[in-house]
DNA sequence: ATCCGCATGTAACCCGTTACATGATTCT
DNA sequence: AGAATCATGTAACGGGTTACATGCGGAT
């Protein structure tokens, strides 16, 4: 049943079906669409991700679209079980310092789908572990930049990476702040549950 | 003898070829040692790209290092004549617009490299072209934002893409600044020419 | 009747990861 | 001598890209 643990793209294409029920085209449109999606799945990655994600039985094919209209030739996979379970866990990763630069996007997308499954705290948490990697990776650079006094282009290169994680560091600052004065979300988990 | 186009890591080290010639072992350390390489080349890539670069002239392989030493069961390779071409084509490829969020980590390595290899004009009009670039993609990124109003994850989650691309745009004006008021490069080009 | 967009899929090819294998050199 | 490090390599496996194929549906 479980061949062995999913990689990154499926786990995200696996929330994003939890997130709403839909079809290889919906999800294609949404990378299309979002700016997020500067990647664009093509079709030879996509659909097979999908069947494998179904043979896993994390998903299933279902002939209804999310508003319950027949879809003949659509194939709109929502979680089972076992996929929301897998997705939760997932959500629930811990944020591992040393690969915390290589995986942001990864984190932020986490984020976003954390929105309707986790409690305010848990998502605070979250923020809160991500900060501290965050902070690692920064001043691991900082150390590092601290070696390097000259002028030249490799010193100046760092100083982008200095530059982009303190942008970082300073939004989760800022999203935390945001989270803790905005009231706790209403609408509890309706579709992912864990 | 040319296969096709090269792969982006193949670009790469064929660059750091150029830069100073390597046996792949010292560019496995590189990559180690430095933070830039948040990347870790496993040893099934680094020598399969040395030969496929090999295979394709653009390298070649002596028993000598960079100090002269003879090395016997070392392969150190310098670019050929090819090889600098390739590079130096490589280096003036223009910034593409459309994936220049995908590429910056691309795009910095390239700027690295340019220190030896261009003139201070030739890095100045690279990094005008890279600010553009980066200009229209943060613009787009407030265009789309300007359509999500609530504050959502998917909302914040934006806003984390607006703060790390404006940090990247203040890192190039900053470095444009900074090159501008630096004297012109006085070593041109000792080891890579076009 | 035809053309275009929807929707899914497949096959060749390439490349990276993981894990293992193999010698030579240096250190203790 | 034995261990660790240097240094290069290979094989299995998985998955992504490109490009092509296919069928249904609505529009002119």
């Amino acid at each position: 049943m479980a061949g062995y643990q999913l990689t990154s793209f499926e786990h995200v294409l696996l929330g994003l079906v939890c997130l709403s029920p839909s079809s290889g085209y919906d999800l294609k449109r949404m990378f299309a669409a979002t700016p997020m999606g500067v990647y664009q799945p093509s079709s030879g990655a996509l659909y097979p991700a999908l069947r494998r994600l179904e043979a896993r039985g994390l998903v299933r094919a279902t002939g209804l679209d999310a508003a319950g209209e027949s879809a003949r030739h659509r194939r709109v996979y929502e979680p089972t079980q076992a996929g929301q379970t897998a997705h939760m866990t997932w959500l629930r990763t811990p944020v591992e310092p040393s690969t915390v630069s290589r995986d942001l996007g990864l984190h932020l997308m986490r984020f976003v789908m954390m929105e309707h499954a986790f409690s305010r705290e848990a998502v605070l948490g979250f923020l809160d572990d991500l900060k501290d990697a965050l902070a690692a990776f920064t001043s691991g650079l900082e150390r590092y930049a601290a070696t390097q006094l000259d002028e030249s282009h490799p010193r100046l290169a760092l100083e982008h990476g200095l530059a982009v994680h303190r942008a970082s560091l300073q939004w989760v600052d800022h999203t935390i702040a945001t989270l803790r004065a905005a009231p706790e979300h209403r609408d509890k988990s309706p579709k992912v549950c864990g």
